[in-house]
DNA sequence: AATGAATGAGGGTTCATTCAT
DNA sequence: TATGAATGAACCCTCATTCAT
């Protein structure tokens, strides 16, 4: 199945079976075992290629984070071109929500740092670049963070609370938080 | 230290040492073995009044929630109280970042009750208070939905970081949201 | 339910819930907290009025073996008032594995006396009557001794196999074992 | 002793090891930890040739069952060769009774089969062979399966009472059982 | 006389990690 | 380079037994 030599693909798979390992059953959950026989490699594999599991684990989380990071920048993309900004964050906040336990993933890496320091830069990132992106579609950098917190705050209410999307809340706060001007002069 | 004979005392010694040691090493490490050098107590007494490590933990979530809602009624009665609504927003999201471990361990029984469905109800009462308060402050239930989505993101992200908490976004929210005639009805 | 002033018929209770225990699960399976269940009295009485678990068993078992040493009363009766010593055999037999469990336990018994010294009398106790009864119809202790052996066999086969009992076979060996002057000289 | 590498050796070795310990403490007293000692083998290897305490069980009564089965085809053959069909079962029970442990096993195994479902095809194979022999002997299927059970019988007795064998019964009971033509036809 | 509380030993099992090959 | 074998620590849990009440 996978290619003789191919050691970066083999990695990747490996890394890529503990993201989707740690999406299913949590960080705190995952084994070797679990990792090598979702990618289909030998048990030896997993720590030939990463020493230990933590290094395996804060590799999927990077990876992780890298995919949210396209995903911030399409976001970015998508709100920019649109003039209805609270609808279309409704609708990145539903598309993210999509895919659950990718979603989860996210906020346990999130948790996660809080506790390993060497995890903290990685969660930085989705934070910064949500961030980032609010502050865009507000008046001044506080009101941003504040657009920034509410989304984050949307997203893990809907993943505890296993309801959909709140898009009332979301779009009212959206609303409330967006500076008119912004909005208006990009008409 | 404590009684010889006490059950009450002992499930609950037992029980408070679990909340602690989850808030420091989280929900998928803690163990018996960790609990119970916490506690002070003997192996065998945890698995005697917890048939589980399961029923232990879900013991101690539910604890700490408790802590937590009454930490919240504490909210209700100061914002009820205050004429500058976001800045007591603030004070009290001071206090409540204080203890940062407790906090965490709220953030993380959060993430956990998506994974174990027993943990739902106890997630659902701190998701449900908040929201409750919130809504007395904003013009309608979805204002108030996202005033609490705010609060949780703020909270969220300064557990995450590990920074102070973002005051001026907090305000900036709070200040978006908050009813005017509410404000105004009060002063 | 359990009178309040009866250690007598408290033991006896938790004997006999031994006996159903050990029958259901096996001798090595049972437990205290088990047998305590099923006696439905406090876990405390069971080493209250057996200061040992080995102690409880040894009782149950000594219980078990007095149950069957009546039976095989009854099957002497039944034997010497037959005119058909086979057919007779035949019939005990089959009510002897009607309850599936109580005869195993039988052979249980036996098995286990085998290393545990202190169940020896009481594993002898069934060997020596079974002996006994066979040896009054036929030749001959010797055959007496096959007799009561090809009973044992054919039963343990039985409880082995799941099968039904092997009523050819056993008809068959007893009639070639029993000694025709007995049973002509009875008519 | 068993060199490093030679994982059929080691599993070997611990299977071996199981039937020796089965075979002194009894099925329900074996434990993982009792036959890594016996074995001179670290506790993990059992765990890593047998997922299951079960698994590792299976195999040790599986070997064990090979043995007398191998047994048993020796039997056929000297007793096929032999014209004293009587004296020979006599000779085959008592060699069979030396290794007292291992005819324990079998018996241990035979009732431990009653209640896991897993043993049961070990079980018959013991069962079917003893029976397949016999029935060489006798005038047809019937009195080839009381034979049988006669010889079970013997051996069972002889091991609970922990007596000789029981020369003079057996032999009583064969010749009873025995057909004489066969018999006969070989002079 | 009777019993719930308490405890520590020990059981099955999992697993990160090491290492010979 | 790559991997199956191997290992021991640690885990959760059960339980016989002891003991204060």
């Amino acid at each position: 199945m996978s290619p003789r030599r191919d050691p970066e693909g083999r990695r990747r798979a490996i890394v890529h079976a503990a993201v989707v390992e740690i999406a299913e059953v949590g960080i705190g959950q995952v084994t070797h075992r679990r990792i090598a026989a979702r990618a289909g490699v030998p048990l030896g594999s997993t720590t030939y290629y990463f020493p230990t599991l933590d290094d395996l684990v804060s590799a999927a989380l990077r990876e992780a984070t890298e995919t949210a990071r396209a995903q911030l920048e399409a976001w970015a993309d998508e709100l920019l071109a649109s003039d209805d900004i609270a609808g279309t964050f409704v609708d990145l906040a539903r598309g993210y929500l999509a895919d659950r336990e990718q979603a989860l993933l996210e906020y346990e890496l999130c948790l996660a740092a809080t506790r390993t320091p060497q995890l903290r830069p990685v969660a930085q990132l989705w934070m910064d670049g949500l961030r980032g992106i609010c502050a865009r579609f507000t008046g001044g950098p506080e009101r941003g963070f504040a657009l920034a917190a509410l989304v984050d705050g949307v997203l893990l209410e809907a993943l505890v609370t296993g309801d959909e999307l709140d898009a009332g809340g979301l779009r009212a706060g959206v609303e409330a938080l967006v500076s008119r001007r912004t909005a208006a002069g990009r008409t």
